[in-house]
DNA sequence: GGGATGATGCTG
DNA sequence: AGCATCATCCCA
């Protein structure tokens, strides 16, 4: 059983060029439009993949969280093996659903309704969450969208 | 059918 | 700083 605490997120809204969903609904990015609670997994860059989970307010018509970085809890050297090095296994989105082995497979999947992958309540964060632009997109990169636990030594570079 | 691009990560 | 690598999308 592997485990592991979100500590990086990044917010993504349809009326953000930096979305998916920007330029409206494709096979794709379904899952973004779709029902909340749900996750949206794809695959970038030839070899990586990416896992948000569909999150959005009401009346926004479709948009995802990004989990950009996981520390890990349990399952550690599962972990290690699934990334083949045992430092820096879960601090960026690509490397931690390697670690996690999240795939296309857990695209669509609802967050708690499988015996696959879902999420759970962490405990009470008792360190500041700071705010930052996005990383790696081209548009959109004045938002102040990314959310990551200070201090917490996962956090991606 | 072809070309451009990408919410990355590893190597040099 | 460069590049691997391919699914997806837009245009023709």
């Amino acid at each position: 059983m592997l485990k592991a605490m979100i500590v990086e997120t990044e917010a993504y809204t349809a009326d953000d060029p930096a979305c998916h969903a920007f330029r409206g609904l494709t096979p794709r990015t379904a899952p973004l439009f779709g029902p909340t609670g749900h996750f949206y997994v794809y695959f970038i860059y030839g070899n990586h993949y990416c896992i948000n989970v569909v999150s959005r307010a009401v009346g926004i018509k479709a948009g995802g969280v990004l989990i950009r970085a996981v520390e890990p809890v349990a399952g550690i050297e599962i972990m290690q093996q699934l990334r083949d090095k045992t430092d820096d296994i879960t601090n960026g989105p690509g490397k931690l659903t390697q670690a996690l082995a999240i795939n296309k497979a857990h695209n669509g999947l609802e967050i708690n309704n499988n015996d696959q992958l879902w999420l759970e309540a962490g405990p009470q964060i008792k360190h500041k969450i700071a705010v930052s632009p996005r990383i790696g997109i081209s548009q959109g990169t004045d938002k102040l969208l990314r959310f990551y636990i200070k201090g917490n030594r996962f956090v991606s570079r």
